[in-house]
DNA sequence: CGAAAAGGGTTGCATTAAAAAACCAAATAA
DNA sequence: TTATTTGGTTTTTTAATGCAACCCTTTTCG
């Protein structure tokens, strides 16, 4: 049966599952941070069958996660690039690839650096407003009236 | 044909889809987090189907993220609670959320504040060692020995 | 006490999505 | 000109999803 959508539920996380939340395209996002922006490179690199990257590239240019850009002179060559949304996915994929490092040691022998001192970028955090670190225990999830809905944690 | 693995891509974020990145987990995960427990209360607050729940959940036990406890004097009640290694996501979920939210508006009622102030939490960055936020523009990616590899962005 | 409901699943079946490979057309390269 | 690259689409097989029905054990209620 068809996948369910989970646009019902007025959830955010949902939503963005929505978007990006499949299997491959978080995979595809990260290679395009990485430079990745022609067809053949990403399907060489992920090693994806080629319909389904036809049909994942699709829908992140349909969501305004990528563009499809025609670089060719006189005829068809396309590149994908990221879009700002795109772009801005960068806090989540970090945030993933550090989760991923903390518990499951390190997969892939490449570090993230700060380009401009070389040196690797800090674990990302949930803060509060004036920048004390968070965990899930010290945060409360309330409605728009501020009343608090449920206990996290 | 059996769902590509993504063991063999050496990547983290590869590693961490296997785990929790197909369409149910995460919103189980974010569940657990708002207080759900209970198998039942998994079920009908996210309408998700029983076997699927099953599935779900006992991937997530054998990963590490979450464990199921016999909480019942005589017989079997159980509860499905975060591990540590679970709640460590709680920063993939509100970068996520809060992605969402930039993008696509509020989609739900609920805000995440700071349980002991009631301010809301900040965004969630990438930030340098000394403190400053970065975007995908200003970092790259080095391989062991510190060689560029690709440009990110 | 007995009946009914709730909790935590499992099983079967229809539908759909994924993977792999073959095929295709336009544009380059040799 | 012929071969190859690029960016796809089509076809076929296999696995996953969703739904509903069923099951067994505990609680709860009359």
């Amino acid at each position: 049966m068809t996948r369910k959508r989970f646009d019902d539920l007025d959830c955010s996380i949902a939503c963005a599952l929505n978007e990006v939340g499949d299997w491959w395209s978080l995979l595809v996002i990260k290679q395009a941070m990485l430079g990745t922006r022609r067809y053949v490179d990403f399907q060489q690199s992920l090693g994806i069958a080629k319909n389904i990257l036809c049909d994942r590239l699709s829908r992140l240019v349909e969501n305004g996660v990528m563009t499809r850009v025609n670089v060719a002179e006189h005829g068809t060559r396309y590149e994908y690039r990221l879009t700002e949304k795109g772009r801005d996915l960068f806090t989540v994929i970090v945030a993933l690839r550090q989760w991923s490092e903390r518990w499951n040691g390190s997969k892939d022998t490449m570090q993230l650096v700060e380009r401009a001192s070389g040196a690797p970028v800090a674990q990302v955090e949930v803060r509060s407003a004036d920048g004390s670190a968070l965990s899930v225990r010290e945060v409360l999830f309330v409605g728009e009236n501020g009343e608090p809905l449920e206990r996290a944690g």
